[in-house]
DNA sequence: GGTGCTCCTTGATCTGGATCAATGAGATAC
DNA sequence: GTATCTCATTGATCCAGATCAAGGAGCACC
């Protein structure tokens, strides 16, 4: 669906204003780092200072490690977006490719200096940050507050969102990230995720074609089983 | 510790830069409206736009309410933090006193235009922006991965961070929360919370006073049980 | 088009924390 | 000081989801 002849461009396209002067887009260049990344491998950044990601092309999940050896998936990310990597604290972190990745790394610190001149950038890095609060916060009351079903209903809509595809009143999805993934993002085990997913499919609400694809086949349903409050009616 | 005669004064030393001339303070003050909330008692917001908001003084906790009765407490605020107020989505959300407050509010959307002229304050959004996705990420690892009692000592040694008076090698806290928004803050239960706390301080890690005080006697020993990484030796 | 692997599904059992049910202890009002 | 009410603690039981244990299905490579 979208592809950039240079990841740098594609960049400049989509997260620099439109009339951005050459002399602003060339500091920019020097800033940033082409990186290609093969399905499941991981990037590597300094994990001393914080690193602006912009994800050309591919899937991408946002892995914290506690102190053994639990994952949790704080995040999945798509084409197009834009996404802060933490310097490690408490808890290290990596981003790791789910498919063949495409992407332009930024220091985070000379990134905003860059930027300083700059409010419309500075604008949009503000906007996906809140963007990414938000769904932060979403997935804050579903791992603390949601059962199994309505973790994965909430999943596989947050998903269809994202990277749905509609056809008439179904959505086809096709999910880069395995079953283990899944769990890992929803605080749940594929055993857990799985049985929740032949749930949704003996009910009718759901059909899956092999691994990756899913057809969410009832929507509304499904908005009531994630314990959505839109769906009062 | 800290006092404004002002809530408005307030806001502009702590947020605004050192040198913004008075007809942007005054541009700010019109778009500001001072609140006062006395414990319990919740910020009425319209629930179509965000809302900023400046804590000049006391101590919130922002709910986000599942469809039932069930709810999760998304972060505790403390003086002087700056928080966003998403408007409600599939979720609705709820900012709330737990002492006596005072604090500023701002319309999101035309506090961020008054701001692009002044990318001091952007940046600072921005910042603060990125420190409360922070802290939103490590509350997902702590909900989806850890054992109630790593989440209790994760939740002291943040709160220790945030509000703790160190005395030496103890750290005193007097938390304003009671063990019902504990728990809701931790996906937990406020009995599951309690027999915690029990067990932290028949181990000798942790002393109470009463409903509030908390004394931590052995950080150390609690980042270990918090499962943090940096306490690897 | 088999062969081998990895990932997914399904079933049986176990367990950490929820739920249910009394006390007990701080705070507030009188 | 004491009555009262709310909040916290402690104990007994239960259950959703984890863990353990086989199979089965999709996919890549020869």
């Amino acid at each position: 669906m979208h592809t950039c002849t240079d990841a740098f461009d594609c960049f400049v396209s989509r997260v620099l204003p439109k009339r951005t002067g050459p002399e602003t887009v060339r500091l920019f260049r020097t800033l940033g780092s082409h990186v290609h990344l093969k399905a499941d491998r991981q990037l590597h950044y300094p994990d001393d200072e914080p690193t602006l990601v912009f994800l050309c092309d591919g899937a991408t999940k946002l892995v914290a490690h506690a102190s053994d050896h639990r994952e949790q998936v704080l995040a999945f990310h798509f084409t197009g977006d834009l996404l802060t990597l933490p310097a490690h604290g408490a808890h290290s972190y990596t981003l790791e490719a789910l498919v063949e990745c495409d992407l332009m790394t930024f220091p985070y610190a000379q990134f905003l200096q860059a930027a300083e001149k700059h409010q419309q950038v500075l604008t949009q890095l503000l906007e996906r940050s809140t963007v990414s609060l938000q769904r932060s916060r979403e997935k804050t009351l579903t791992l603390g507050r949601k059962s199994a079903l309505e973790r994965v209903s909430s999943f596989l809509l947050s998903m269809a969102e994202r990277i749905g595809r509609g056809e008439g009143s179904e959505v086809k999805l096709d999910l880069p990230m395995s079953r283990r993934d899944i769990a890992d993002s929803l605080g749940l085990t594929i055993e857990t995720v799985s049985r929740q997913f032949t749930l949704l499919r003996d009910q009718g609400l759901i059909r899956t074609q092999g691994r990756s694809g899913v057809t969410l086949l009832r929507v509304d349903e499904l908005d009531r089983r994630a314990g959505h409050l839109r769906v009062a009616a």
